[in-house]
DNA sequence: GCGTAAAACGAATGGTGTTCGTCAACGAAT
DNA sequence: ATTCGTTGACGAACACCATTCGTTTTACGC
């Protein structure tokens, strides 16, 4: 089947299947991503620069799902609604996490959402020189709970005796209803101590 | 070679080896391992149930070296020091991060330090239905601030104008010293905003 | 219409984790 | 001291993975 009429391929549609096989928790490597799209693992090297190239693109996609426009509204409140976001984003599609971290970042649509999130930082009033500080708290904020939300629903289980551990663990909540709790909890803390640091 | 005199291998050696890699940025899959330690892939298999055990003997080793005893000082003096503790265990070993999150902890060890921050978060004067919820917030800071720390020098480069995002590069700190002051930043608004909440 | 480039395939390479049969050395029981 | 089961190494084999390359046919631009 060489060189179809309508092609078969394309960066968007190798993409988007490989975020379809991460969401549903199935392995998205090349050969996983052709399997599904009815195509020989080869046939991806014509569109995309191998498992790397399908990863960029990826990232590009999920960030523009998960974009969150200021509303101009006040800079708490975006960063209420950043934070869920992401916490989302990242609980969706646990498994690439590693893969979104330690690169750097230059994609334009990512590189937008940062600055919009300088802006209103910066607008806000926090003093220039603190706000990449400031971002990155959130950022990694924003990880923590999502992987947060995509562990188990039994976070702990003691097999031995404990102090307290256990005693906390027997009347407690678990799965979605614990890290709800423990999100709003987290974004309480971050929020009232970023308005208290913007007051002094 | 076949059941030498003196056993070449042992759970602990195996897992020492898989960390020795780890840290060094190497892949330490089970056949980097097994070159590692001079030994064919195979052997492994009589001391340790596959990669996903190899993992647990890491992850073991990995808790007790980083572990934090409690001082009966003060709730916050220690949050500092497990924080610090662990965004360096993390940032030492950004790889396996994803084998660390999204288990289930029964590993004794691991749990034994969760009973102690739990114990000196309930005697700090947390209330009992939020300890859990402190914790996972605390963890999830921890996960954040590693990853940070491993992050590149430069996290953000954008080819393209931006309003805010660019100015505040031009005159910012970056690589660790960047990593430092956010991860101190960090640090200051949960004690101060966890200081607030049990003066409430 | 013709030539070039596009886009699929198949085969091959070197990597991974894992299973299994083999075989020699050890340690304990006779 | 000889036997015998267990231990622990090996090598071969399997299934998977990402990647490269040459082949082939089709589509598109001149």
């Amino acid at each position: 089947m060489p060189r179809p009429s309508s092609p078969l391929l394309s960066p968007e549609i190798i993409g988007a299947a490989g975020l379809e096989l991460a969401r549903a928790g199935e392995p998205f490597g090349v050969n996983a991503i052709a399997r599904r799209l009815g195509v020989r693992p080869s046939s991806l090297y014509n569109h995309v620069d191998g498992m790397d190239g399908i990863t960029e693109v990826m990232r590009g996609r999920l960030v523009e799902d998960y974009r969150v426009e200021p509303t101009g509204e006040s800079w708490d409140r975006f960063l209420v609604d950043l934070l869920s976001a992401q916490r989302r984003m990242y609980a969706d599609h646990p498994q690439l996490v590693p893969l979104l971290i330690g690169k750097t970042i230059t994609h334009p649509g990512v590189i937008a959402a940062y600055d919009d999130l300088a802006t209103v930082l910066v607008e806000g009033g926090f003093p220039e020189d603190e706000v990449l500080s400031v971002i990155a708290v959130i950022d990694a904020f924003a990880i923590g709970f999502g992987l947060d939300l995509a562990s188990p629903d039994d976070v702990w289980e003691p097999r031995s005796d404990t102090r307290t551990l256990g005693r906390l663990l027997a009347d407690a909540d678990r799965g979605t209803a614990r890290a709800d709790r423990t999100f709003e909890l987290g974004v309480d803390l971050l929020i009232e101590s970023l308005r208290a640091r913007l007051r002094r």
